[in-house]
DNA sequence: GTCTATACTTCGATAGAC
DNA sequence: GTCTATCGAAGTATAGAC
């Protein structure tokens, strides 16, 4: 399996100029490019703090330069926002695809569950900012994320329709509230999840596959 | 089943001193007193906007008054966040403790969860608020919100965990996973649920019931 | 219980030098 | 690509009259 998203991590610092900063005995600190950190760095403050009260001044602290100089790297503040929904929705968009596409059919459900946790939980600032904080964008730029959001909540659909078709998933449940169920138990994750804790995202994503597909009954 | 949460909206009504401007032929507006509204429409803001981008100004507009006038109700705009936090778990405790101690004890757990999605649906503002809107507090004041809010959670825990050694509910799997699993299933309720839309919410406590306990797999 | 007026703070963003 | 300096707008909250 290929890492998500470590692809644009590199294109992004290639396409800042590379500019490194040694720093002697520091081995610390994030050396790459303030463009290479922007993102990123946006992203944690936003989940953290929330979008509206995260300050501009506060994401230039922590990127190490002036307020006026994060200008130089973005048109606004809400231009992050937008740049973060839709790289969040991108990686897991083409990471979920590739799964739902391949292997056997009666495990693709349950594949599809674990490389979404795995996904959202590897990009977990992005993914939890895109998540919460769409109300905060100018209806205007909101539009084109709510768009790609559905695009991808459209797969998850025709995969439990596809899976009722076969079978295999119960027909007495409209697929729509299947669906929205599903992504109950998907989306919430990123509110509790502990990094440092006893449960490793591909373990959290097969529990989370297992109590969607068979349920908590204790069965013989 | 008693109604969640009328009897608070009566003794707000009461303790205002039920100041109440007749208004002619707008039937249409809410005449109760500036302070048993206050609650309610800034709950409804901070969900909307979320609370840091509410403003007082908005929020006073809303009301019909000037935004000075808001501080002889409350000290603060975090004031506002803490009660719609405590009110919002004081009813969903209630309402959910009521039913996890009478009836059967097979069908606890379904009823427990039918009542907590009708509870928080019926208090959709407040609840969205509470849930979402908790990083937005002073670290002080968030301790005792946090406190009520895993006092709830450990009703569940406890349900859950007696369920297991009842052997309704399967015990591969940790408590406190398929307690977060069930809270996954309930919380992301708020972000999609529509009151106008085809499913009323005891339809929808019933079959998130289901699902978490039966799953989604079709059975013969 | 609500008003007008205003104090004080902090915000996002720009200008222009280096 | 980053800096210093600053602008204008908007925020919460208070003072004091009615």
């Amino acid at each position: 399996m290929s890492e998500p998203g470590s692809d644009t991590r590199e294109a992004a610092e290639t396409a800042s100029g590379g500019t490194r900063r040694p720093r002697g005995s520091d081995a610390q600190v994030d050396d790459r490019s303030t463009a290479a950190r922007l993102i990123e760095t946006a992203a944690a403050l936003f989940r953290r703090k929330g979008y509206a009260a995260s300050t501009t001044r506060e994401l230039a602290e922590l990127l190490g330069i002036q307020k006026a100089s994060l200008y130089y790297h973005m048109s606004g503040k809400d231009d992050l926002l937008v740049t973060i929904c839709h790289e969040s929705l991108r990686r897991i968009t083409d990471q979920v695809r590739e799964v739902a596409e391949s292997g056997p059919a009666e495990s693709r459900l349950a594949n599809v569950i674990e490389r979404h946790v795995v996904t959202a939980l590897h990009d977990r600032d992005m993914h939890a900012v895109m998540l919460i904080e769409l109300r905060a964008l100018p209806v205007e730029r909101r539009t084109s994320v709510i768009e790609r959001r559905d695009q991808y909540q459209h797969l998850l659909h025709e995969l439990i329709e596809s899976e009722q078709k076969a079978g295999r998933i119960r027909a007495d449940i409209e697929t729509k509230y299947l669906t929205l169920s599903l992504l109950n138990l998907l989306n919430w994750t990123i509110f509790w999840f502990d990094p440092e804790g006893d449960m490793a995202p591909q373990e959290l994503g097969r529990t989370l596959a297992t109590i969607f597909v068979e349920g908590a009954r204790s069965r013989p």
